[in-house]
DNA sequence: TCACTATATTACTATATAGTAGAATAGTCA
DNA sequence: TGACTATTCTACTATATAGTAATATAGTGA
């Protein structure tokens, strides 16, 4: 954000946008208590096999995830350092605002 | 982050989003100091004025902006706290993979 | 009132991508 | 080798949305 030159945005863009698809949250969520194989987050998600397989993608060519064989499957764990910060900053932003708006409706009662 | 519900996961995904479009972060760019009304915004970002204005209501019903009508203008400003935050750790942890990545193409030459 | 400026909305096109079915690949074991 | 399992890839459809042109709205001053 230091400049305005849009080709160093298109950057950040992605970065967030990576992290603005629910399917791949929910996988991030699965992987937060450690690396799991893909079987297992198919299993824990409930999200279609091809479905996993791509967001899985997606996330390790984002250098959220990292992908690692283990003999017939392979594991998948979280290797961004910031990912949980971000996404508790975002909750944490999310929960003030919605108390803002239910103080503001509470206002309108008056 | 903190359980699996995809509903919960639904609101952090729609504010990734809206950081997630080169355009929109161009805009924030340009009121990062400080409040500006939508014609200066248009003339410093060179963006439709159509688009320009969807633009600031995605940003202002995110509750990032927010909307001041003075005089015959609109000045919009941003008052999401954590914005710069998120950039930031965002455009740091870019920097430290483009640096991996480096690394890892020189290793390729021994 | 009319003309002018600033902003917002509507309707449309073009593009990107989530999800899926089915095929392909790769590894393991009999 | 063949059968089996785990994962990835390909091709496709359906949906969402960025950008734009034209129109609408709202305020201001002559």
């Amino acid at each position: 954000m230091s400049d305005m030159y849009p080709e160093a945005l298109i950057h950040v863009a992605e970065y967030f946008k990576v992290l603005s698809e629910v399917s791949r949250l929910q996988v991030l969520c699965c992987l937060k208590t450690g690396g799991k194989n893909v079987t297992q987050v198919i299993a824990e998600t409930g999200l279609g096999q091809a479905n996993v397989s791509k967001h899985l993608k997606i996330l390790t060519q984002a250098g959220v995830l990292k992908r690692r064989p283990e003999g017939v499957m392979v594991v998948y764990e979280i290797v961004d350092p910031i990912l949980f910060q971000l996404c508790d900053l975002v909750c944490d932003r999310l929960q003030v605002r919605l108390e803002e708006q239910t103080r503001e409706i509470q206002d309108l009662r008056l």
